[in-house]
RNA sequence: GGGCCCGUAGCUCAGUCAGGUAGAGCAUCUGGCUUUUAACCAGGUGGUCGGGGGUUCGAUCCCCCCCGGGCCCGCCA
């Protein structure tokens, strides 16, 4: 929305050959550096640049708020401090419009640390209105699908993508020093697998084909592994197409890891170091409050047996569940799934019995077989696979096999969820002939993990929406 | 997909219970002010009360439908 008096303004600089939208500006220092080393730098003459986010001014006196990425410095003008044409410019300036400043780093007469204006330039002319100034902007609607205002109105917001980031710089920094090697795998696929979810379908013309957006990455990594490359990673955007809620968005991160001769135990160890130490990195601690309740990511993390501790719970031994005994139980424990089948149903009882006493770090292990199609089974019971998944908080955070490399029960698993398909089962993913061959070739021994970015940025910001933790999730288009 | 709640000025919010032509603060505009920092003082501008339909002499308010958002449940990471 263009303001009218804005718009004059910008006439008004434009008619005195003032250019409002300038190419560059030497921006020396930042308002929390000047801040942090005020004591060396009182009386220099420096540089910033930002936008005017409070301007306050007593007749020819003016205090002007910049904020810039690292924070907010007040800058002063005054026909004693300031060039003519820069007090001249302030006339036409707004809240809003983005300055460059040079002056003298001082104290105000009231103490606050401020830069003594000498000359001031326009960056940018804003033509639309600041949020307000004091509450910020709070309707969440508009804090989402107008991130740029959230992020300049309320810059506490900016912490939360700032922690984001430093999550996956840690994760990447783990991983490399470990010699992983990080791939970017194909998003659009002709054939979607890795994971139990719907896809996105979307048309590739001139390959006259149906395309997938990717549920997961797995499968393509693991024939990085196949090929003989050891070990590796990739940051992986995943597209599911389900509902949104606090916990889901359709477009989510996780960072998939896959390292050959290993298995799940390497694994369960190698994620409680590469949790906990991002959190002493984080943090200097490996305790923090998580929605007024402490965290504990003190090493070792807790481990819990998937099967046996819904056996202790509710009687019920899942690991042999079949799909028609599924009804039964669904029916006797008040269970609604999408799909009864064992699966589910075996779901909706880990949900019940299960997922409400997580909160410190967990691990779950040993889920019933027919779970897992990409999993080799336990070492001396069939009935389950090698599989743990690491909860946080009561969420589900990461998800680990001792991956599954024996091609003819690999093709015996999908043959089952293609099955699970025709039986009404919209989350079985197809079977991927292309992987069959590859596998076929020969894996080696290998262990995998997929863990959620967003979901750990989320906890790590003490924050219970996930869409804090996405620069721009993703709205219902406005009509 | 089901339930509950919300949508009023650019922003933050009152008003709706009990129907009578809409208010505040900030922003903005005009004037004043040389140490303010939610600056202050004085005076202005600004609204199809989310959209459509209904009831009524009269609807921001009551009813119905739709749109958008939030929370909870179901499903999924």
């Amino acid at each position: 929305m263009i303001d009218k008096f804005k718009q004059e303004k910008l006439k008004k600089l434009l008619d005195l050959g003032i250019d409002p939208y300038p190419y560059s500006f030497r921006q020396e220092m930042h308002a929390e550096e000047i801040k942090a080393r005020f004591d060396e730098l009182q009386g220099r003459r420096s540089s910033i640049a930002g936008r005017a986010v409070s301007i306050r001014h007593m007749g020819q006196l003016f205090f002007i708020d910049i904020l810039d990425a690292s924070g907010k410095i007040q800058v002063l003008a005054s026909p004693q401090m300031t060039k003519k044409e820069s007090l001249e410019l302030l006339g036409m300036v707004d809240m809003g419009d983005i300055l460059g400043i040079e002056g003298i780093i001082n104290r105000s007469k009231r103490g606050e640390i401020s830069i003594e204006g000498h000359e001031i330039i326009i960056l940018s002319k804003s033509l639309s209105p600041m949020p307000e100034k004091f509450h910020g902007l709070s309707d969440t609607e508009l804090r989402y699908r107008k991130r740029h205002l959230d992020l300049a109105a309320n810059p506490e917001v900016r912490k939360y993508f700032i922690t984001r980031a430093r999550i996956l710089s840690y994760f990447r920094r783990f991983l490399d020093s470990r010699g992983y090697i990080e791939f970017e795998t194909p998003i659009l696929q002709p054939t979607y697998g890795g994971a139990n979810a719907e896809p996105f379908v979307t048309r590739y013309k001139a390959l006259d084909a149906d395309f997938y957006l990717r549920v997961s990455d797995e499968l393509y990594l693991k024939r990085l592994i196949i090929g003989g490359m050891e070990k590796v990673y990739e940051v992986s955007k995943d597209f599911r197409n389900e509902d949104i809620d606090s916990t889901h968005n359709p477009e989510f991160t996780q960072v998939e890891f896959y390292e050959a001769y290993k298995d799940y135990n390497d694994f369960m160890t190698m994620t409680e170091e590469l949790i906990s130490s991002l959190v002493m990195e984080l943090f200097g601690s490996y305790r923090i409050q998580y929605q007024g309740k402490e965290l504990d990511f003190t090493p070792p993390f807790r481990r819990v047996y998937w099967v046996e501790e819904v056996k202790k719970l509710s009687g019920i031994d899942v690991s042999v569940l079949t799909d028609d005994q599924a009804g039964q139980v669904a029916a006797r424990e008040g269970l609604k799934t999408s799909t009864v089948n064992a699966y589910h149903v075996a779901d909706g009882l880990f949900d019940k019995y299960i997922k409400p006493n997580l909160h410190n770090p967990t691990f779950v292990l040993d889920f019933p077989s027919y779970m897992c199609p990409l999993t080799k089974d336990k070492r001396g019971n069939p009935k389950l696979s090698e599989r743990f998944e690491v909860f946080i908080a009561g969420r589900e955070e990461g998800n680990c096999y001792s991956e599954l490399t024996d091609p003819i029960e690999q093709r015996r698993k999908f043959e089952q969820q293609e099955l699970e398909r025709e039986h009404g089962d919209a989350e079985a993913p197809p079977s991927d002939e292309g992987f069959l061959e590859a596998i076929e070739f020969g894996m080696p021994p290998t262990a995998g993990i997929g863990l959620s970015i967003d979901r750990l940025a989320m906890i790590l910001t003490d924050n219970i929406s996930i869409k804090e933790l996405l620069a721009f999730p993703t709205m219902r288009p406005k009509k």
